[in-house]
DNA sequence: TTGTAGGCGTTATCAC
DNA sequence: GTGATAACGCCTACAA
């Protein structure tokens, strides 16, 4: 059934047809209403391929992000969804799953389906395909994760400025050696660490303005396998021997909720023998006890200034380079305290 | 930058450069050599959608789900992407977010943009939009929700014999009162309740096969807005009064920690004075203490299940209508128990 | 081995 | 008001 079939039915042209079909001036409202009565009844629908190689609009949204397991993302993809959605946008979502080749798939599928915009977590620290995309002039914002040598638009967060708040609230209830539980970093060569190193760096440099150093004995990477792992001495022993750190700080909620459990299983009291934090204040450990002292994201607001500047590229038809750093939220609640050296 | 421009810039007719991009034969390996590096050079790609218009084929998914936010969706979505993309396939990843109407725009887009095949969770109990698919010979399988009129492959999951196995498994203990926590039923005309009913179904199937009545007043249905509330006596007041349940069986995982939680800080104790049970297993809430006893969805399994009968008609232009019912795993933590007036 | 023409289903621009 | 006709970018025949 295409827009030729609806001509013959109804005994005009193809030209007609489409004046019906977008309300279009110069038509006799007679043969209007036959034409879409037809269009009706035999459930047309013009081909969105044809239209779009027509009119060269496409209104689809190319969304890459590294998963949607993670809470985080799954808010934002919702969100930024929800947006498209009411603007008439269709998103396209294609998930990278921290592969940077994939990614760079995904980015030429963008382009070969001739996406109006693009949303991007880039997880390759490589920005050739991106610009490759800047190149094209397809409208681009990087989101949540930055690459630092590229001219395009970015929302961000203010990791750093989180870390370095978590860290100084810590050093505030007297804690002087904390750990710190980094995030996976995968080890290839393209893989974009720059969320880590930021958390990091504003950690150290909490530690460094109060004139405290970092014992790199506190420092673990949480591996994906810690998960399934029964045994979890390879962290808990931060916290014991000589030198213990009264004090954890872990990149995220999960990692928080796993090695408060298990300390607490190991017999230390949590927040009295051990602080724990997490970031993300993800919803679903917001009910585990002692509750996780966290940090909250703008995702809302992430995923709103990122439509929004995207559409503003998408109708100007600019290219713009916008930098956009959100603030968070300190969330206090019962797994971090005063350390048991400081009470009497 | 176009087959047409690579066409010029090599001195040949698109026809030739058609053949050196397929790789077919009856071309000089000459030319192709240097159609080859114009392409590479100038970062040349086919139009997706003329080329989809030529040939017929799209390569293109619709996946519609009410949202990736639930943990088992989002498991569900990354595993078919996943499928998809091995096999070449692009994902259109819609949510419908349980609004029926959306559900019908959605698949009327897939219609449009002429998808290969169509994989929907139905939050509409109305099969019409449905059935529009399969009458453009679109191949389509419902996932996880049924439509029970309509003609199609479905692949679910046993939720009532899931159901029914726990509500046994605690009647084994001993508890005589088991209280039914319902998940949210959006009271629409159009909302397709299916999963509800068939959950409940094999609890009360389970009661009737021991002797055992159902008392109304031990339902609750959680209402999303529980999730924020500070009080918690609505729920709570089920496992006290004169006539108290020693069980609760909860329609997934969010709601028995909800529920543990605020039984434990109210002073019962879990599973001494109330067991508590969930479903789905969610792998953030696998740490919570005490361990939820559980029912494991085979994820995995349905996501493969439905790529593989949703690949076969697209490749065989069938359309045929399989039923797959899969069986779920008890998980046997500690939020169940004997109940109190069972023990000496 | 290569070029040409026609078609996929629209929209847009002319005439009539 | 309406009907041809040429795009859009690709693929497939068929002809040369």
């Amino acid at each position: 059934m295409t827009i030729n079939d609806i001509a013959r039915i109804c005994g005009v042209s193809k030209g007609t047809v489409n004046r019906a079909l977008h309300g279009k001036p110069g038509i006799n409202p007679g043969t209007k209403e036959k034409i879409l009565a037809a269009v009706r009844e035999n459930g047309f629908r013009p081909d969105y391929r044809a239209k779009s190689l027509a009119t060269g609009k496409s209104f689809t949204i190319g969304l890459l992000i590294p998963n949607i397991e993670n809470q985080s993302f799954a808010m934002i993809g919702t969100i930024i969804e929800a947006e498209f959605w009411k603007r008439g946008y269709f998103l396209n979502l294609a998930l990278s799953n921290d592969d940077a080749e994939k990614e760079e798939s995904y980015l030429e599928l963008f382009v070969d389906r001739k996406v109006d915009g693009v949303i991007v977590f880039p997880v390759n620290r490589d920005p050739t395909a991106v610009e490759r995309i800047l190149e094209k002039r397809i409208p681009l914002v990087l989101m949540m994760n930055d690459l630092p040598s590229v001219e395009t638009n970015v929302v961000t967060i203010d990791e750093y400025g989180a870390f370095l708040a978590m860290t100084e609230y810590l050093i505030g209830l007297g804690h002087r050696d904390i750990a710190y539980i980094d995030g996976y970093k995968r080890y290839t060569a393209k893989y974009n660490d720059h969320i880590n190193r930021e958390r990091f760096r504003g950690f150290t440099d909490a530690l460094a303005k109060h004139g405290l150093g970092f014992d790199g004995n506190h420092y673990a990477e949480f591996l994906p396998a810690y998960y399934e792992q029964k045994d979890s001495s390879s962290i808990s022993g931060l916290f014991s021997g000589p030198n213990p750190a009264t004090a954890a700080m872990c990149f995220h909620d999960r990692i928080a909720v796993w090695l408060q459990v298990r300390l607490i299983r190991d017999g230390f009291g949590v927040p009295d023998d051990v602080s724990v934090t997490g970031f993300d204040d993800m919803a679903e450990l917001s009910d585990i006890v002692p509750g996780i002292t966290t940090i909250r994201n703008p995702f809302a607001e992430i995923a709103a200034k990122t439509v929004e500047m995207l559409v503003g590229d998408i109708e100007n038809g600019t290219m713009s380079a916008n930098k956009v750093r959100l603030g968070t939220e300190l969330i206090i609640r019962q797994s971090a305290g005063v350390p048991r050296s400081n009470r009497r």
